[in-house]
DNA sequence: CTGCATCCGCTTCGATACTG
DNA sequence: CAGTATCGAAGCGGATGCAG
């Protein structure tokens, strides 16, 4: 564990990788993303973590020049330590402060992790549009795995606030009523009977 | 996450609890199981992870006056995080230097991590003397919580060197055979199988 | 505009020394 | 044994500069 700690330890390491869990994104994304991490800090921590194989980054001189940061199969295993952290710390998180949840890719990450993926049927594809951002969610493998952007093609899709979303993982019916369905209605209720709650389970 | 890194994320949070996993220690104790970390920074630590409610310190005047410190529920239930990056770290873990596992506790938490105790019988406990030191290993509930110090009773015991029973996590099956069998020999023969590879495993 | 590097004030770390 | 006090060094957050 002090191996793991040395790589991935510092204040701001797992934090990157959660980010990057979510998709291949660039550096001022990184920045805006992670609030307060302050630039140098950012590039030290992209170095460390380029260095020890966690991440690489790649030119895209496709439409517009820019680099990219993603994440190696290392970097991609982390998704356990990361899970972890976020189910242990969905039970501390008691008062849903309204600057607490702000940015709704972070929402759509902690969602993969707390819901119960066997639940789902798998292979199942699903669109999730939150506060207007599209992000896939793709359950395989008994887990469920996030990512941002639209998916090519959606079992079904579920739109809405992030305010209802948020709430519906807590319990609220009323806020899960008021997502709207598009799609396969008997998956879309599948997933949204896993979320109901999922904030709360002790599991 | 943020939430659960505001509390467990500082550079040393996570290792306490790690040795605190393993049983309640006294001040002294950990001090010496966490070389490097300098007793301002412990008793910090102790007292933010105290202010958090994952740490409660208790005097146990019974036969010596002492302080002991142990995990509440929620600090156990952060075994799910430290399982994670032990089996993430144990990938990295490439070289066996001679000085990286030094100390036998730590080779204990992390077999417990590393094994899948689904193959073990239920219930089942098991003593292991790791270079002298005893340890508790008990199967239940598909994983396997360790602690320092000898069971009850035990159904199986096994005894050898550190170096012997590292090597059988990583496959070395001489090593294996060289540790001393006590007990139920079938029961034991379960735990050696599970611990054989163990380290090398991608699981 | 993106992807950094540099400087600056401040907190925290690691080490040592000391006390109830 | 169980910490607190002190101090130099390192790292962080923030602002700014600058090349491609």
């Amino acid at each position: 564990m002090a191996r793991a700690l040395d790589v991935v330890g510092d204040r701001w390491a797992l934090l990157v990788v959660r980010e990057l869990l979510l998709g291949p994104r660039r550096y001022s994304d990184l920045l805006e993303g992670l609030p307060g991490i302050g630039t140098n800090v950012l590039s030290t921590r992209l170095r460390d973590l380029r260095a020890a194989g966690i991440v690489v980054h790649r030119r895209t001189p496709k439409p517009t020049p820019a680099t990219v940061y993603e994440l190696t199969a290392d970097g991609r295993d982390l998704r356990s330590v990361v899970d972890a952290l976020v189910r242990w710390g969905a039970r501390r998180l008691t008062a849903p402060d309204t600057d607490d949840i702000l940015d709704p890719r972070w929402f759509v990450g902690s969602l993969a992790a707390l819901i119960d993926g066997k639940t789902l049927v798998e292979g199942t594809t699903y669109r999730l549009d939150v506060d207007g951002a599209p992000f896939t969610l793709d359950a395989r493998g008994g887990d469920i795995a996030a990512s941002h952007g639209p998916p090519p093609a959606a079992t079904a899709t579920l739109k809405g606030t992030l305010r209802d979303f948020f709430n519906a993982t807590r319990g609220d019916k009323t806020a899960a009523r008021r997502l709207v369905v598009e799609g396969d209605v008997r998956a879309a209720n599948k997933l949204l009977a896993a979320m109901t709650g999922a904030a709360t389970r002790t599991t």
